[in-house]
DNA sequence: CATTATTGTACGTACCACGTACAATCTCAG
DNA sequence: CTGAGATTGTACGTGGTACGTACAATAATG
């Protein structure tokens, strides 16, 4: 197979965000395929676990989703017995989430998990280098 | 709406990569509309204009894709009417995929727009700020 | 009290990523 | 030079993510 150059395309900060996203996608797919879980599945059941009762809207606006995107979420998590949801006292229009003791559980499991990954991902740096990162990559989405 | 804090999330580095991902495939949605082009259909095109006769092998491995993802991004292009293929010489297993004069129109108009999104990403930063988050974004991806 | 905004629901669309199985072709060891 | 294994492209399928729209119930506001 012919090795073919990138070139002006590695210029593009954009496909870089991209391919190191991926890429650690990648690596967190693989790392959580026993637990059944997605990143994004992670992070819904760690605010909910932090938060329990909060409600769609909190959800969407803490992970910078969709409504729809997130309630796709939320379901797929309550079908598995993850979540539960209940009616909210003080706004009758919401409806409060929390965790089963299953979610729970499984959440414990996967911040474990989640150490893990991110050690993996932490150790190409340094502490100044990280907090570099950590500091340039907020400039974008903040 | 209740404000949730992220809390320990916002130490995962792996959820900011994300998040920053996020907002840079949003802005580029947004931007690319008329064009009707993904950020990946892109850089297919673009690689593709850079060398044609490449197969589907070269542009998968280019791009860190998987074979059949590939496909069905050029399936979707060919459609559209900016790729063609045709059986390599060298090796009759392959195919030689290049673009069309319809493509390479379209492939010009998407680099000034790609310019453009460019900017908007990259005015957060400074030169030398620049540099060093495309290097730290490198050694995750290589 | 009437209008407007918010919240959740229920659809649908699109893109991306990967897995598997298969046939054609090439490569290389023997 | 022949047979085994690797590579390439094809044709399916699955699942996750992300967004749009339209609607009903409820809350907030004038």
């Amino acid at each position: 197979m012919a090795r073919i150059a990138r070139g002006p395309l590695d210029t593009i900060l954009g496909l870089r965000l991209r391919r190191a996203n991926g890429a650690v996608q990648r690596h967190f797919g693989e790392h959580f395929a026993d637990l059944g879980l997605t990143q994004k599945q992670v992070s819904v059941l760690w605010l909910t676990g932090d938060h329990p009762g909060l409600a769609q809207t909190d959800l969407a606006a803490a992970l910078d989703m969709d409504r729809a995107t997130t309630m796709a979420l939320v379901h797929a998590l309550e079908k598995r017995g993850l979540m539960t949801r209940a009616p909210a006292l003080s706004d009758r229009r919401k409806i409060a989430f929390s965790l089963t003791s299953q979610g729970s559980i499984l959440l414990d499991k996967a911040k474990a998990a989640v150490d893990e990954h991110e050690d993996w991902l932490k150790r190409r740096f340094d502490a100044a280098e990280l907090a570099t990162l950590e500091e340039l990559l907020a400039r974008i989405y903040r």
